[in-house]
This record gives C-alpha cells, sequence and structure tokens, in this order.
DNA sequence: GGAGACTACTTGTCTAGACAAGAATCGGCA
DNA sequence: TGCCGATTCTTGTCTAGACAAGTAGTCTCC
C-alpha cells in the first residue's frame, strides 16, 4: 500500500480539522454520508475511520443523533506497566533481585479482605528487593491468593520476577493501582538503604483475574532513584 | 441489539480462551477464514473482532504469517489526565484557585531550551495554587510559549484553569510526562502549607501541538493529599 | 544443485447494499 | 391544545465478494 489507505485519508483530515479548532468540542461534525460523499468512498470506509477516531477520544458518536467533537478537556494515554526486569535490562543495565521473605501466613483482617480469602486463612508473602546495577530501585512487597499460584513460594524470585511468574499463571487479569508519594516503613527503608524521610513513590496494586483476586503489591521506589513517565498522542 | 453482536461474540470467545491460557504468548491462534467458519458470520466480522483485540494489545497480526498471543509481560491501560477542576467539582468539592505570579518573564537557559525559543526571549509564567474544599492539593508552576497563546496572562485563572484555557487555545497535542516523588522546593511549601521535607508527588509535563512547544508545566502535589489512580482493563 | 515461477494461505482493505435501532420533526386527529 | 404515528436522518452492524500484498513452500527448468 504505497498511498495512504482511504480509511486513512479521512481520519487524518478530521483530525488535521480538529487540530484546526474547526470543530470545537460539543460541535457537530460530518455526518457519515456527508464523508461518504466528499471522499467518494464507501460508508464502512467512512465508518472505521470514525469509529477509531472514537476509540482514541477525539469525538463522540451517538446513534439517531450524530458525531460530535470531544471535550478535550481529559486527556488520556496509554500506560505502559512492563515487567522490572525487561525495563531495567533493556536500557543496559543488569537487574538483581534479593529475596527478603518468601513465607506462607496467616492472612490479617486487611490482607484477608482486599484478597477475597478467609481470616487468618493461608496466603503467601514475598519481600523482594530490585536492584539495576547494584541499585535498590524497587522494594516489592506482595500477597499472593494460594488458590491462584498454589507453586508461588517454589518459584526462584532471583531469576523470574513475581509479576512475569504471575502473567504465566494466571494469564489475562485486571488491575486496579494507585500511585502516590510517601514515606518508607523502617523496614523499607533499611532494605533500601534510605533515610525514613526520604520521599518515595508508592505504587499500590490490585490485581483480580476473572473476578478472584490474585495478588496485592505495595511497590517502593526511592523518588530520587525511579521515575514514570510516558507520553500522550492523540 | 438484544442479543450480542457477532463480532462481540468472537472477541469474547477469544478472549476467555486467551484468558484460560490456551493460547499461551507466541501461539498460533485461529486464522479468519476458520473463524469464519467456526462462527458462520462474515470475514469482516471476524476481521473487526481480531482488529480490535489487537489494538488492546492481545494479539499480534503479521501479514502473510498469521494472528498470534501476545507476550503480555508488558500490560497497558489508558491513563486519563483530566482538567483538575472537573477532577474536583465531579466528586463534589469546591474547586478554588489563587494566583501568585503571573507575569512576563524572560527565558531562563533551560526553560528557553525546552520550549523551543531564545535565550531571554519573552516567555510567560504563572504559580497558581489549586485547593479542593480549601486544602491545597497541588501547586502549579507552568511556563507558556507567547506564540501559542498570546492572551494568556489576560486569563481570569480563578475561573478557567491553564490546562482548560490552553485546550482551548490549540485543541491537539502531545505531551511527555515523568512522575516522581520528591520534596518540594521552599517557595512551595510555602505556598503549599506544607513541610519541606513533606514527600510530594511531582508531575512535570512538556505539551507540544504540531511540533511548537506550547507549555511547561510542574505540578506538585502534596504526598497525603492526592493520588493518581487508575485501572487495567484488558 | 540452484534460481525463478507458481501456488496456497495469510492478513489488509474496500465496496455496495442491506436491515436495525435511536432520535427528532412534522402532520393529522381527537 | 395535546397526543400519536409516519417520515427522515442518524449511527450500528452484517454480508458476500473482491483485489492487494506479504510469506512460505513446491515445482520446474537450467
Amino acid at each position: 500500500m504505497v498511498a495512504i489507505a482511504p480509511f486513512a485519508r479521512v481520519k487524518q483530515y478530521l483530525k488535521r480539522e480538529l487540530g484546526r479548532g474547526r470543530y470545537p468540542p460539543g460541535r457537530r461534525m460530518p455526518s457519515e454520508a456527508q464523508l461518504v460523499e466528499r471522499f467518494g468512498v464507501s460508508r464502512m470506509t467512512v465508518n472505521r475511520a470514525l469509529r477509531e477516531l472514537q476509540v482514541e477520544g477525539l469525538i463522540e458518536r451517538r446513534q439517531g443523533i450524530g458525531t460530535f467533537a470531544a471535550p478535550l478537556h481529559r486527556v488520556s494515554s496509554t500506560l505502559t506497566i512492563r515487567d522490572l526486569h525487561d525495563e531495567i535490562t533493556s536500557r543496559g543495565h543488569t537487574h538483581q533481585a534479593v529475596v527478603h521473605l518468601a513465607r506462607r501466613e496467616a492472612a490479617s483482617v486487611a490482607v484477608a479482605e482486599r484478597l477475597g480469602v478467609d481470616r487468618q486463612a493461608p496466603v503467601f508473602h514475598t519481600i523482594i528487593v530490585h536492584r539495576a546495577d547494584g541499585i535498590a530501585v524497587q522494594c516489592e512487597d506482595r500477597y499472593v491468593n494460594p488458590a491462584c499460584a498454589p507453586d508461588y513460594l517454589a518459584v526462584d524470585f532471583t531469576r523470574i520476577t513475581p509479576t512475569h511468574y504471575l502473567l504465566d499463571v494466571a494469564p489475562l487479569w485486571e488491575a486496579q493501582y494507585s500511585i502516590e508519594a510517601g514515606p518508607p516503613t523502617a523496614r523499607e527503608a533499611r532494605l533500601l538503604g534510605i533515610g525514613r524521610r526520604e520521599p518515595c513513590l508508592i505504587v499500590l496494586r490490585r490485581t483480580v483475574s476473572r473476578s478472584v483476586p490474585i495478588t496485592l503489591a505495595r511497590l517502593v521506589h526511592p523518588g530520587t532513584r525511579y521515575l514514570l513517565h510516558g507520553e500522550f498522542k492523540p
């Protein structure tokens, strides 16, 4: 396809017009029929262009009403969370994991509730510090539901990260996460080799597969040694 | 459409099989022709299902070769950054903005470089503290390229947030951002009414519209009063 | 043995037409 | 006036067929 595909041409045109401010948020955009006529393509082609723009959040469509420029006052981008091992090694650094705890425990009330198990039921608990070129960049404190990964404790976490292993065991999942800044706990500060008052980026993540909670993770990164970054591209 | 649409049925089936681990990463998946036969639908319908799964990152497709289960060792979600005003008021809180600085300045070397203007060229600089129910939740330190928004300083920022205004002036843009934890500057601590050692969530954002840098922003949130949250849904 | 043509299979895309369903408008009728 | 149905416009979806283009294997001919 040396020339640009028709559906892409329609898309490009509409994007450019949106970028020029021709369609401010809420303004009605051309209907499919109008675009069919203007570009001399079939309706399916126009429909695909519009559907993709809708997925990208640039327009809103309502059956029976029409197509409208989306209010761009929220902007979204895909945030990719990669396996930490990949992330470190792909930048040419060496990754090393030190296991400080890996055992079966009785679930506390808070853990039991969020992990969907009974109070005092056995759960797996690991604490692993990840280092890039010898420098501690993450303290990973994780609880795992044994029902989902019965062999979790047998994994050699110096070679396979928990994230990686859990993705193999439970391929598709959903997760809720929050990102905040805060101080490390005393133990985390000691394991990371930082001061107790040093600001840390703390990610809390709860992972669910087919309605069954799999794992709770608290990922603590020393603020000066780690940052999330990303890019928006409408 | 009371019954589920055919393309969604195909999608759902493949998602379920992926979730059950039937197609581990890299495994070949059924071809379009096979799915057409199995579901008794047209190829366009199957194609749409597969295309959407591809966009969601669940499968990889290569022309001439076939369709394959994607390696799920990176997981992505859409991170939505909303206008702070919307975010606060939509939760039933009141939003208040206090302008602490709004003036024209000569660009420093660092600002000039990142904003794509000459050194010492005039740029706009605003410092605004945003409060939710009277509590400071963000200190917004922003530089704006005058070429993109000549009337920037005339805006009443107690009523319209800079983000909102800039989105109106330059509708479509790209942004790079980074999120880290760190201490506030002395001035930020004073403006936010927090201690100098209190951990803060710091977002740095650079926004570009059609290759022209628009604005640089440093958004500082007291760690205990703000958190980003989100959700992955494959 | 090697090179090139041929074939089969894959995904990528487009077309013209069709029906369904949601929403607004207009006309007629009580 | 007020209500109800018909019409029209919109998006949502599906179909059957078509051609293009990338890949891999096979077959033939030199």
